[in-house]
DNA sequence: TGGGCGAATATTGTATAAAGTTTCGCCTGT
DNA sequence: ACAGGCGAAACTTTATACAATATTCGCCCA
């Protein structure tokens, strides 16, 4: 019970039924066991999680804000299928804001957020040896989002997230080889800047990183979707 | 039935209850008519639109997503009441993205849309000649909204949105005269370097124009908020 | 046999009712 | 007179019932 009311403190969502939806939702779809198009129906994900259509229906509509879900009238939820339009503006975005944002992680650093990066990098490495492409995925996009924890800029953040998971959903949907997502080795190298306070070399790297993710894309005229969206649904 | 039921059209939300809502709700929050901490309570908005409980919590709930309304767990739900911090978060993200969308509004440029700017901006000055100031405050947010559609650039238009609104709340809680929110004039010159296609002179338009409205504003440390608001609450 | 119309079914949108929490007034006791 | 606590009222939260809309499947007809 003490652990259960908190009156004034302000957690995010944990412990919060919503927020419990909304995130095993979003977990599925980072780790692309939910692929682009799935039909996310009320009462299926109510019966999973045992809770109430209402309380499904807030957690999708927070999705959709995040634009990771698509909800049409009368038709229900989907899980979103970016367009190639959509993941150039994705990329423009993170290449605008994530240079900026690991260049406050720089002011920000400390002992302490260099240990909680190295010990997130060790979890990529070892993720990647034993092949867990899920896993991998879904901390290839955390490492962005502790960096920009790790500014302290709420807004950043926000923002950010959302950058984050609709870049999951582009790489799975657009992606050339079945290379992992991120290369762990850039990340390194990013920690290795922050760590020495070198902002022009956090920059720097973080740009490439970035530049490196979207030339790993196929990114063609809209007009050929389906066909893509076909061949990764089909495989 | 034509106009009503566009099956693959998504027009953003018009003449849907819930936006309806939650744009009457903006309108009056971003008009100031609607003061940072006042209460919103959902049985008084739902007899203002004639609505349901359940649709007012839902536009609620998209507010508080775009920032300008937080809801306390079993309390309900208040005008937002960003605090300094998040005010210089504001203006920063601002100063990042509002130099690129006017660089992708320049590329956009064309008679349709200098057209539509110009006429903008004499709804600006008719309304700052008639001293409405609820108009102006308004007006001067959406000639940054309409750059930013302009710019074509979806997830842009989508922050942008978002800084504007927020950027509203902060302009009356800190700004230390009277003046007008944003100055008509630096609008002006802003549309003239865009209709010159002068990316550098639109983009450092733009940034000063920022520059000089963060400097009317008096943000000192949170510990006085209270005092300042409730000297805006008092007047 | 193939296409199209139509009823049946399933799913979403909306409203209302039941349950839980907070708040505020009032009462009692010191 | 004042502090503390009890209790009722108001509100939010959650669940459920009802209405509207889309989809699906079967049937009929060409």
């Amino acid at each position: 019970m003490a652990a259960k009311s908190r009156p004034k403190s302000d957690a995010p969502d944990v412990s919060d039924r919503v927020s419990r939806i909304r995130e095993g939702v979003t977990a599925a779809i980072l780790e692309h066991r939910l692929l682009p198009g799935t039909k996310l129906g009320e009462d299926e994900i109510g019966e999973i999680y045992g809770a109430s259509r209402t309380l499904v229906r807030t957690a999708l509509q927070q999705l959709a804000h995040e634009g990771i879900v698509n909800i049409e009238k009368n038709r229900g939820a989907f899980v979103a299928r970016p367009t190639p339009a959509d993941a150039r503006e994705v990329f423009e975005a993170r290449r605008l804001i994530e240079p900026t944002i690991v260049d406050h992680a720089v002011d920000a650093v400390s002992p302490a957020w260099i240990n909680r990066l190295q010990q997130h990098l060790a979890e990529e490495r070892e993720a990647e040896l034993r092949g867990d492409a899920r896993a991998s995925v879904r901390l290839s996009g955390e490492f962005h989002r502790l960096i920009a924890e790790m500014s302290g800029h709420s807004i950043y953040l926000g923002f950010l997230k959302e950058l984050i998971a609709r870049s999951s959903l582009i790489i799975l949907l657009y992606r050339r080889h079945d290379t992992p997502a991120c290369g762990t080795a850039h990340h390194a190298e990013i920690v290795t800047a922050i760590r020495k306070r070198d902002k022009l070399a956090a920059r720097a790297q973080m740009l490439s990183h970035l530049n490196e993710i979207e030339a790993e894309l196929f990114l063609k005229d809209p007009a050929a979707d389906e066909l893509r969206l076909a061949d990764v649904l089909g495989a």
